[in-house]
DNA sequence: AATTAATTCGGACATCCGTCCTAATATCTC
DNA sequence: GAGATATTAGGACGGATGTCCGAATTAATT
């Protein structure tokens, strides 16, 4: 009876190890334990390694786009859009890094292994056409959008989210660092 | 006779193995094979992988911080400066990628291991001073930038430039992507 | 030329890893 | 309840990795 709860049980096992000690210093063994499982379980139920973490990347990845879309959906205006995309992600770097240490990671990953690659480009792909959508289409945008297409605004926007969130996590003191996110809305002023 | 050229030929093959093939699928035999040593010479010289990479990554922020000073040498107003510093970027990810893997490879790792992290933490630093200094500093800017500290502000242009090259790198034909870069001026019109 | 130090070489080591295989146990079907 | 199926358990496997050691070779010093 445990049976759906088993493959659950060593994603969520899966999922705590890799976002608490990163992707490259976790076994197989280690995600047994942590899930109180024999190693051969998870084999039997993802057949590979590369098979468990593809599902703990697609985990990861329903996560994103539920709660970004969540955040982009509160506010009217482009610029109450963007706040609250700002503040989730300030949100997100203060109380779960290990979430977004993970799409570090595996974005990592996704650099070198063609396996993943595409999971995390679709990833990217969504985020910035969510942007794009919600924050900078049909809304009156200031006459210095005009030079630059909404999907490029949008993939630089969410570039500069990762990327400063990432100088965040570097620096673990970094509080005075979670103020750069706000700085994205210069744009917007 | 070989002596000093023996370690910085073992560092040249250790830079090259990573840079293209990702820290995490090099070993200490790949990269003494492409050094034409053996084994044995590594631990000989720098002691232990640790050291070896330290090294490594040592090489590379020397090589950032240079460049990067020498794109933000070029044109007069902020406005010319960063369009060099977003030139720098677009060549850099166009016609030297490895280059821009290594750091985030890189980066990840300092995430993880307190070992490599002062040396990244350091170099982000560095680089956000540095754009600070000669982009936000005694230039006359828009009355935007009121609201947030320049320190701030050049964490977030600095983010923006890796958030938007990792996704220029994820996506292989993603010579489209490469505009986005040019959308962080936005922020100077 | 003889002695010492520095470098190079080859191989062994212990360990860890992902994978696979077989037997035991539980669950379900008729 | 018997038989088939699905799940669990434990261990072995081949291979790869970082590290270390002793001998051979070369260079430096006196």
């Amino acid at each position: 009876m445990e049976g759906k709860n088993q493959s659950q049980r060593i994603l969520n096992a899966a999922y705590k190890c890799i976002s608490t000690k990163g992707y490259a210093n976790v076994s197989l063994r280690d995600i047994a334990e942590e899930a109180g499982v024999v190693l051969s379980q998870l084999h039997y139920y993802f057949g590979s390694k590369e098979g468990l973490f593809t599902e703990v990347i697609k985990m990861m990845i329903d996560k994103y786009l539920k709660e970004i879309n969540e955040a982009l959906s509160m506010g009217e205006t482009a610029k109450d859009k963007m706040l609250s995309l700002v503040n989730f992600f300030k949100d997100l770097l203060k109380n779960n890094p290990g979430l977004f240490k993970l799409l570090y990671d595996f974005t990592g990953l996704a650099m070198w292994s063609s396996s993943f690659n595409s999971l995390l480009k679709d990833l990217f792909n969504d985020l910035s056409k969510m942007i794009e959508e919600k924050i900078l289409s049909n809304s009156a945008l200031g006459e210095n959008f005009r030079n630059y297409s909404p999907r490029a605004v949008a993939r630089m926007i969410l570039g500069a989210m990762f990327g400063t969130g990432m100088q965040v996590i570097l620096d673990s003191n970094g509080n005075e660092i979670l103020d750069a996110l706000n700085a994205i809305q210069i744009i917007f002023e």
